[in-house]
DNA sequence: GGGCGCCAAACTGCATGCAATTCAGGCGCT
DNA sequence: AGCGCCTGAATTGCATGCAGTTTGGCGCCC
């Protein structure tokens, strides 16, 4: 078997586990937008299985509320309102304000090597696509998380910083993570320095200032209904200006 | 339909969902003890669905932690290490104190009323299972929850109560839940009065009294490995003061 | 008597098949 | 042309069947 990360949880069965890695981890590069549609037939297609294993690994990611479940129609990826957004990052600061509290002064050498390395490879990774920036960014803080060796803390961080993920691709702007990186150094500072009160605050006002930068106004972009989409289009009713329903990317 | 909070999350799809909520009272109440076996089959007899259902339903209790999912080994009731029910109580400070803070001041005057309708009614089942007032004021805290209108709040909350709820039944002494039922009100008194301060540090400390009333000591009674239930007999080697394996509750 | 190994029963892992529902596009009507 | 109905294709909901794994109990051997 592969060294895979495993873990002891629901997911680990195999290939549902494959899955929804994969589902996961395309969502958050945003390879699938938010709507995209996930047939089963599709997904057991591509990963070699069943609908049996597609449709329970899509139960699964609708549990994390990475994805949408209505009865009798085909499955999409989540499409988190402006609100829940905001209730998004506003728990995900509560929890990593505790992870770093718990931390604080108790890192290894090997974990701040650990950390340090993937913060660099963030840097790395400035001039490659946007995509892999953001999941840097989020799997530093994954990374902190597990540090704490509480898998409870570890899985409610994880889904709360994909959903944050997930947001970023609907209602912010072109992005600009480099501040980030900078703020992750800071945080690794302040953590092995052991204060307490310091590096909670960071924490905070990092996660704080990614949620200001991407929720910047409550009318998203591309956000949520396409009643909004076609608003400014609303007055000027050219009708060769009509855009082609985009067909949205089928995951096969 | 009874006015369920419903939500629009994944166990809806009916059946599923119907199993899920039954399991997860069951075990909340105590009336499937942590570690009792969950077999597809029986589950999907008991049920009247087949076994794919039971078995996407066991998925979701496990994602949620309240079933242990073993690669081809029955399914059962999760058992929480004692440090990771500490870590959920930990976790679960957090959540709440958010829930209150968002909701110091804030509280229609209906819902006021439903709070104290239902602290009126944990009052009520005072002598009745310790099983009931265990559950109810379990709902206590998820009707808090709930009067967020943040459905991420009221997961999180709901899912790391019910963890909590499991753990009692692990680590617990017989239980005196009385003291709760008055914290109970000295919240919802806050809350009206909308001392944002008070009441965060009054959850805080309801919270963390419940939890120390539970985890007292990391010596478990019934709990985790029964290398642990067993260590006390290991001086006396009386061979017919061994326990016949309790053979545990079967769900049908 | 106690421990070890084997075998049948129990159970899970997964695919497939069928019924029910939704979806898309074409046809007719206005 | 525009609008709505209607029908077939696509898709989900669910049960069942088969293969592989675990379980636990019986008999055998020490």
């Amino acid at each position: 078997m592969a060294p895979r990360s495993a873990g002891k949880n629901a997911e680990s069965s195999d290939k549902v586990g494959v899955i929804c890695r994969a589902l996961r981890r395309a969502i958050i590069e945003q390879a699938l937008e938010p709507g995209a549609k996930l047939p089963e037939d599709s997904l057991g297609e591509r990963f070699g299985v069943s609908r049996t294993i597609a449709r329970h690994a899509l139960g699964q990611l609708a549990a994390e509320g990475l994805v949408e479940l209505r009865r009798n129609r085909i499955a999409v990826v989540a499409t988190p309102s402006w609100q829940e957004a905001r209730d998004a990052f506003d728990i995900r600061i509560e929890l990593e304000r505790l992870v770093v509290r718990q931390l604080a002064g108790k890192l290894t050498k090997a974990q701040v090597a650990t950390l340090n390395a993937h913060v660099d490879a963030e840097d790395g990774a400035r001039d490659g696509t946007d995509a892999v920036s953001i999941r840097l960014a989020t799997e530093f803080h994954i990374l902190l998380a597990q540090m704490t060796n509480s898998p409870i803390l570890v899985r409610y961080v994880s889904e709360v910083a994909y959903r944050c993920c997930l947001t970023l691709s609907l209602y912010s702007r072109p992005h600009s993570t480099e501040c980030a990186i900078n703020e992750h150094r800071a945080i690794i500072a302040a953590l092995v320095k052991g204060d307490e009160a310091k590096v909670m605050s960071l924490m905070h006002s990092h996660l704080d200032s990614v949620a200001n930068r991407a929720l910047v106004a409550p009318t998203p972009q591309r956000g949520r209904d396409l009643l909004d989409i076609l608003a400014p289009y609303a007055e000027e009713g050219e009708s060769d200006r009509v855009v082609k329903m985009p067909k949205v990317v089928r995951v096969r």
